[in-house]
DNA sequence: TCAATATTTCAACGATTGTCAAAATATGGA
DNA sequence: TCCATATTTTGACAATCGTTGAAATATTGA
C-alpha cells in the first residue's frame, strides 16, 4: 500500500462521525446498512452522513450499493486489512523493551 | 482504548509529515532522533516540524526528553500498539468472507 | 405520469489545520 | 556573563473540514 493511500484511509478514520459509521458498518457485515439507517441511529442529518460515507468510500473503506431506493454500504474488509498490515509494517518495526505485538 | 484517544492518533498519523516522522522514529528505535535531524531529513522548517511534534506528542505516539541543548524524539511504542489493538478489536470483528488478517 | 420516499449535491458558514517568519526560550561553552 | 546553537511559541495567513438547509436526483408504486 501507498503512503498517500494509508493517509487517506487514517484520516477517513480520524473522525468520530465517521469511526462510528464504521464500526456500524463492522458490526453489520457483508450485509452492510442503508445510508438512513445510520443516520439514524448516529444521529445526524442526513446530509452530514452522506458526507461522511463519501468520505469513507473515497479512501476505500467501504462501499455503496444501489438496493432499490435505499443505498447499502459495507465495510470493505480487505481495505482495512491492507491498512493494518501498511501500520504493523512500517510503524511498529524496531524491536523494542517495550515489545511488539505486530 | 478510548473511543476519543483512538482518533486523536489516527489524526495525528493521518498527515503525509507527521507519518514520516513517526516512520523515522520507529526506524530510529528507543534512541530516538533530535528535532533538528528530523527537519533537515523531512526538509521543512524548525517551527513546522514543531508544530507536528507537539501534535503527535499530544496523541502519545512520540515521547520527548532534553539531551543538552537537543530535544530527542522517540516512538512511543506501547501507544501505537494499543492503537492497532484497538483497531483489530473494534474495526475487524466481522468474520467476512474476505477473511480477516486479525 | 405523478406522488412519495431515500439519498446526494450545492451553497454557505464557522472552525480547524498546516505553514513559516520572527520572536522568545533553553542549554552549553567560552 | 555573554554568545552561539537548538527548539518552541506566537501571530498571521490561506486552505481544508464538518455541518446543515434547500434543491436536485433516483427509485418505487399507484
Amino acid at each position: 500500500m501507498e503512503t498517500k493511500s494509508a493517509v487517506k484511509m487514517l484520516a477517513a478514520l480520524a473522525q468520530e462521525t465517521r469511526l462510528a459509521v464504521f464500526r456500524q458498518l463492522v458490526e453489520a457485515g457483508p450485509a452492510g446498512r442503508a445510508a438512513g439507517e445510520l443516520a439514524e441511529v448516529l444521529g445526524c442529518a442526513p446530509a452530514t452522513l452522506s458526507f461522511h460515507l463519501k468520505e469513507l468510500s473515497n479512501a476505500a473503506l467501504i462501499e455503496g450499493r444501489q438496493d432499490g431506493r435505499f443505498v447499502i454500504y459495507a465495510a470493505n474488509f480487505a481495505s482495512m486489512n491492507a491498512l493494518l498490515a501498511f501500520m504493523t509494517e512500517n510503524c511498529c518495526r524496531a524491536s523494542s523493551a517495550d515489545g511488539c505485538a505486530c
